[in-house]
RNA sequence: GGGCGGGUAGCUCAGUUGGCCAGAGCGACGGCCUUACAAGCCGUAGGUCACAGGUUCAAGCCCUGUCCCGCCUACCA
């Protein structure tokens, strides 16, 4: 066993693990099974995609919880797979055409959809291999992809089931146009961000007057679709104008003046120019006025004919300054004034997104929402945090329609039909061979679907949906859903909508929202600051555990949660720590054999009973802990538990035994209590921590072939033992105090100081005279320790003081009378502090009368603890000369 | 404009239904290579819990107001 390596390192460690729990198949989840269900879907990451930190995050998430659950007895299923991710995925395979000298556009339909699969078929792996690096045991057999063709038959059963329904209409609409892009968008993936804007101040001349109206703009290019000017119809400057015409500058277009209460009279100059086909209000005003609609945008943006052959062909942006120089040159332009505001732009490529008339494909989610609303309400689904939950309610209770047919080609088409030459409009699952006419002239429609929509079946797609699966039975509704608060309206209400509406059940039980993962500023990760960590390069330098460890430490429930890197680096401590408390007990194993231990209590020292009351503690603390998704408490207690419990004190405590003793069944007890008190805690941190956790376990005693298939240690009832824990706390302090004296007093470690206790209390004497002498040399050098009821202060010492007990640790030739002095006058200050304030809380009537039985109780121990501490700090203060 | 969250140690944050002397990690300072671990060990310092009121026997926690910060959301051109 001394071939165990000084220092840990993950890297071998790690594949082994992972190649052997796959060969064991431990991550597949069965069909049906007798156990109960427990299971997860992963949000698909997109398939041509590189793992990030907010994957890392969520993922390791997941895999905490399928791994306790797994460990718990549960048929545990983690559903994996990837997403199709349309729009990016485009943009990005766009750009690539573009350096290989060709486009989209040149390759044609099917061609480009062919080079998107390459694509797909080349990538696809890498983002599940990343996965696999930080650990996930995924059933990897079930993996599913968007756009396979079971999920298909789903999109496409699910949208005619909507359509059957009445709830999926084609409108034109004035929508959200990214010219970029050259498709529609839905609002939620509309950005408004803050801009350095103008208002540009135009005159709108009166026709047969010389008077004109001004007109203040943001967006001058889109006089050019002008058709009317509106003012509020009480507004008396501009009484006079309404109903009068006005030249449209530059156009020479007559429009009408008309008025409508619309029209702030406060803002700008109290005169709109209403242009119906490129603003959302003008749009409405047009309906009610029934004012023309002038599109004078090509779909990429640059201006069409109608906007005049001056115009016609430039991009949107161009056109808007060389507008402002033919307006200046005309005298048209009165002023520019600066004036921020904020702009839609398209959260995937940035561009500046455009209202635009365009014939769409809408769902009517309304319905669908009210139902989603009620099925939270009645906690059918349970928000974690429950903010999360306010947040759902509000977005979905002011739900607008959802465009979700996309101008693009990589996706599911929309299984509509239309027929050629009857104008039928067909909804089928499958393609139809000819009309209800008896036309064959059926010509699917173009648009593919939303992503989202495809995301939003994915809880039961990914089982079989449509179809009755096993799986289904066994599985759905999901136990728990994990993913970022980012995507709550675009992924989590749509699933909830959609599961509803196409399963009849909610998708999940529970929702935990995590956080998104920021630098040590708080600042978001994102590629545009340049602050991400990467996950693999993380893994590579510090372990996979470690980061793990790391993130799972970090994961409060707050919008968005600080990663530093120095909290990894900690992880990386934390692993090493724990590797070699472990390579210390395997090394003083020896010849020790499990099977001839004894389950009997009646060797144990008083730390055995300690630790394993501890363990007890904490094994209930944890599963607490994850029970109620706290995943930092769960990370800081057994951080806690193993460095500053096992470690710092446990190990110590057993060191005289274990190095000196020859008592074997002594010996035998003590290696069988620490390596089982460190198996069983393995085992608490194997979800968190599972390749280091594998590795040790394989080389402890226990059973099993696989620490990832042994059972979630629960407390043992025997083993709480608060007497132990309240004894050990006491020789701890006791222990403590002189290491303080000898830090504050300056002893050198090497030298050795004689130890007095004064202990009245028969109790604690008996402990300390049977405990003191077995533990003490582990932690201080000791010449010799007295213990008896009352000693004489000796000259020129340190004294402390720990419950009853009085410490006297002799320093002649060391002590600095005006340190000891300073050090205990400075204790006796903040005592006399806490002490007046407990007097003052129990001289209050008023306290004794209203607080409750105990905590008045509380109160005066704490009091004459207090008290006395105090008169034997003070007595040893005037016995300091 | 509306909504949500936050302001606790130098930094990042805990503090679960009000009730032991307000904690952790990192950082700082001092001392240790003590045979599991220097990726370690021991010790020390550092806080008017944003501010002002209120409720209560008792407030970091509950209420009101103020000041900051962040985010979400909204059609003011």
């Amino acid at each position: 066993m001394t071939d165990i390596p000084k220092t840990y390192s993950p890297q071998e460690i790690e594949a082994k693990w992972y190649q052997f729990w796959l060969e064991k198949d431990y991550f597949h989840a069965a069909d049906t099974s007798d156990k109960p269900s427990f299971s997860i879907v992963i949000p698909p990451p997109n398939i041509t995609g590189n793992l990030h930190v907010g994957h890392a995050l969520d993922n390791t998430l997941q895999d905490v919880l399928i791994r306790w659950k797994r460990m718990q007895g549960y048929n545990a299923l983690w559903m994996p797979g990837t997403d199709h991710a349309g729009i990016v995925t485009e943009i990005i395979m766009e750009q690539k055409l573009e350096v290989w000298g060709t486009s989209r556009e040149a390759l044609g339909r099917e061609k480009f959809i062919d080079r998107m699969w390459n694509w797909k078929n080349e990538s696809r792996g890498t983002i599940i291999e990343q996965l696999r690096q930080i650990g996930c045991s995924c059933d990897w057999e079930r993996e599913r992809f968007t756009l396979d063709e079971g999920l298909s038959e789903a999109v496409r059963t699910a949208f005619v089931k909507l359509y059957d329904d009445g709830l999926v209409y084609r409108d034109t609409y004035l929508a959200n146009w990214c010219p970029n892009c050259q498709t529609v968008i839905s609002d939620l993936e509309v950005e408004s961000i803050e801009i350095d804007g103008s208002f540009y101040h135009i005159k709108y001349p009166i026709k047969g007057s010389s008077e004109y109206l001004e007109i203040a703009t943001t967006r001058p290019e889109t006089m050019l679709g002008d058709t009317a000017v509106a003012v509020h119809p009480e507004d008396n400057r501009y009484q006079h104008v309404i109903g009068k015409t006005v030249i449209l500058p530059l156009v020479q277009r007559e429009i009408p003046v008309i008025a409508d209460e619309f029209v702030d009279r406060e803002f700008g100059t109290g005169a709109l120019k209403v242009t119906p086909a490129h603003d959302p209000n003008d749009y409405e005003l047009g309906l009610r006025h029934d004012l023309p609609q002038i599109n004078i945008f090509h779909p990429d943006g640059t201006l069409n004919q109608s906007a005049g052959s001056e115009y016609h062909g430039m991009d949107r942006f161009d056109c808007r300054s060389a507008l402002i120089e033919d307006l200046r040159d005309s005298g048209l332009l009165m002023k520019v004034v600066p004036h921020p505001h904020s702009v839609g732009h398209h959260d995937r490529c940035g561009a500046i997104v455009e209202p635009y008339l365009s014939p769409q494909w809408f769902i009517n989610v309304k319905p669908l929402a009210e139902r989603a609303i009620e099925a939270v309400r009645k906690g059918e689904v349970v928000f974690i945090p429950e903010r999360e939950e306010k947040r759902f309610y509000h977005w979905m209770e002011n739900i607008l329609p959802w465009p979700v047919s996309r101008q693009r080609w990589w996706g599911h088409r929309l299984p509509i039909w239309y027929c050629d030459d009857c104008g039928e409009v067909i909804a089928a699952v499958e393609t139809p061979l000819e009309c209800t006419c008896g036309s064959q002239n059926l010509r699917q429609e173009e648009d593919v679907l939303d992503t989202w929509f495809s995301s939003g079946l994915w809880p039961f797609s990914t089982m079989g949906w449509p179809k009755t699966t096993p799986l289904l039975k066994s599985f759905y509704p999901t136990s728990v859903l994990v993913t970022g608060w980012d995507i709550l309206f675009f992924w989590v209400a749509r699933m909830i909508m959609l599961g509803l509406k196409c399963h009849g059940e909610v998708p999940f039980r529970k929702v935990y929202i995590h956080a998104l993962v920021a630098d040590e500023q708080g600042q978001k990760m994102s590629k545009s600051r340049g602050n991400t960590i990467d996950p693999i390069d993380t893994i590579y330098k510090y372990g996979a555990d470690a980061f793990r460890f790391a993130l799972v430490f970090c994961t409060l429930p707050n919008p968005y949660m600080p990663l530093p890197e120095s909290q990894i680096e900690a992880g990386k401590r934390f692993a090493n720590k724990i590797w070699n408390a472990s390579r210390f007990l395997l090394m003083n194993l020896g010849n020790f054999d499990p099977s001839r231990t004894t389950n009997s209590n009646d060797n144990l020292y008083l730390c055995d009973r300690w630790i394993r009351s501890r363990f007890n503690a904490t094994a209930k603390n944890v599963t607490a802990c994850l029970d109620e998704y706290r995943f930092s408490d769960a990370a800081h207690a057994l951080y806690e538990f193993l460095w500053h419990e096992f470690c710092d004190w446990y190990i110590e405590l057993i060191k005289q035994r274990l190095y000196y003793t020859d008592d074997s069944s002594s010996k035998q007890t003590v290696q069988s209590v620490a390596s089982d008190i460190l198996e069983r805690t393995m085992r608490l941190l194997h979800p968190t921590m599972p390749f280091l956790t594998e590795e040790i376990w394989q080389r402890l005693p226990h059973e099993g072939d696989s620490i990832m298939v042994a059972p979630w240690p629960n407390p043992n009832p025997a083993w709480d033992d608060p007497e132990s824990e309240n004894a050990m706390q006491t020789i701890m302090d006791v222990i403590e105090s002189i290491r303080s004296i000898r830090g504050e007093m300056n002893v050198a470690p090497s030298s050795e100081v004689e130890i007095l206790i004064k202990a009245p209390s028969a109790k604690n004497r008996n402990l300390l005279e049977t405990h003191l002498e077995d533990y003490l040399p582990s932690f201080t050098r000791i010449s010799s320790v007295s213990i008896a009821e009352s000693l004489e202060k000796p000259a020129a010492c340190a004294t402390a003081i720990v419950g009853d007990l009085t410490l006297y640790v002799p320093l002649a030739g060391v002590i600095d009378i005006g340190a000891e002095r300073n050090r205990l006058e400075k204790r006796l200050g903040k005592l006399t502090a806490d002490l007046t304030a407990a007097r003052k809380t129990l001289d209050n009537p008023k306290f004794i009368e209203r607080a409750p039985k105990t905590v008045v109780m509380q109160k005066q121990d704490l009091l004459e603890r207090f008290e006395s501490e105090k008169e034997k700090l003070e007595s040893n203060l005037n016995m300091l000369e």
